[in-house]
DNA sequence: CTACCGATCCCCT
DNA sequence: GGGGATCGGTAGA
């Protein structure tokens, strides 16, 4: 699939866009090696309506990026702590986005999991050896699907920082970039839910069934 | 300038 | 089931 197709399709309706998302791959290829996972649940964000979404308050420095082209990169940091990953979708000027919140890992598994570990130790503010020992034995026995199961999780598992905003997630030149699903993939069952962490936002907006998640997948979060 | 709180995760009880 | 970590965005003084 080329970049221009992609390109087409993530322009669409934001609420077509994110079923379509599912089943995809989100890669981090450098030349050390290639870490893979396949998106498995979503969230879309319809700004500036939408009172969960980043772009309630307008256009501001930080929800600037949504109102661009489809396909780029928002990165965001929440709760001081975790980098969370979105994909810019709809016509330029609509501040819509779409939110991995998790991917089922294919490739790669020793450095996610070493990902993991390192974004953790570098949280941390002050930590002792035990400490250390303790988040290494607690990652290392961490199922590889399990992994990234979480916004906050994708983001420390393919060493994503809020530098990555703007790029462009179709170019496959780009360390960090999505490719379409494997040809012959099955078609998938796919579910819808409210989306999760969004109390704030009050009636109507939580109640939105803008949450996608591949039926039974053991990576959704949980 | 200060105050408040968040699209999360981990640990303990 | 509940609290802490940690910091940037937004609003209001």
């Amino acid at each position: 699939m080329t970049r221009d197709s992609l390109r087409a399709i993530f322009s669409r309706p934001t609420l077509d866009v994110a079923p379509e998302l599912l089943g995809m791959l989100l890669v981090h290829a450098e030349p050390g090696g290639r870490r893979v996972g396949r998106i498995v649940e979503v969230e879309a964000y319809l700004g500036p309506d939408d009172r969960a979404s980043h772009a309630r308050f307008g256009e501001t420095a930080r929800s600037r990026p949504m109102y661009g082209e489809a396909g780029r990169a928002y990165v965001y940091l929440v709760y001081g702590m975790y980098d969370c990953l979105n994909v810019v979708t709809g016509p330029i000027g609509a501040p819509h986005a779409i939110l991995i919140r998790a991917v089922e890992p294919l490739e790669g598994i020793d450095a996610i999991r070493a990902a993991r570990i390192e974004a953790e130790l570098r949280s941390r503010r002050s930590l002792g050896p035990a400490d250390v020992e303790r988040i290494r034995a607690r990652i290392g026995r961490t199922p590889a699907e399990r992994l990234a199961a979480g916004p906050g999780r994708v983001g420390a598992a393919f060493g994503l920082d809020r530098s990555l905003t703007g790029s462009d997630l179709l170019d496959p030149a780009q360390a960090v970039h999505l490719e379409a699903r494997p040809a012959g993939s099955p078609t998938l069952r796919i579910e819808t839910s409210k989306r999760l962490g969004i109390d704030f936002a009050g009636e109507p907006w939580v109640d939105r069934p803008w949450r996608f998640t591949i039926a039974g997948n053991r990576s959704v979060s949980r």
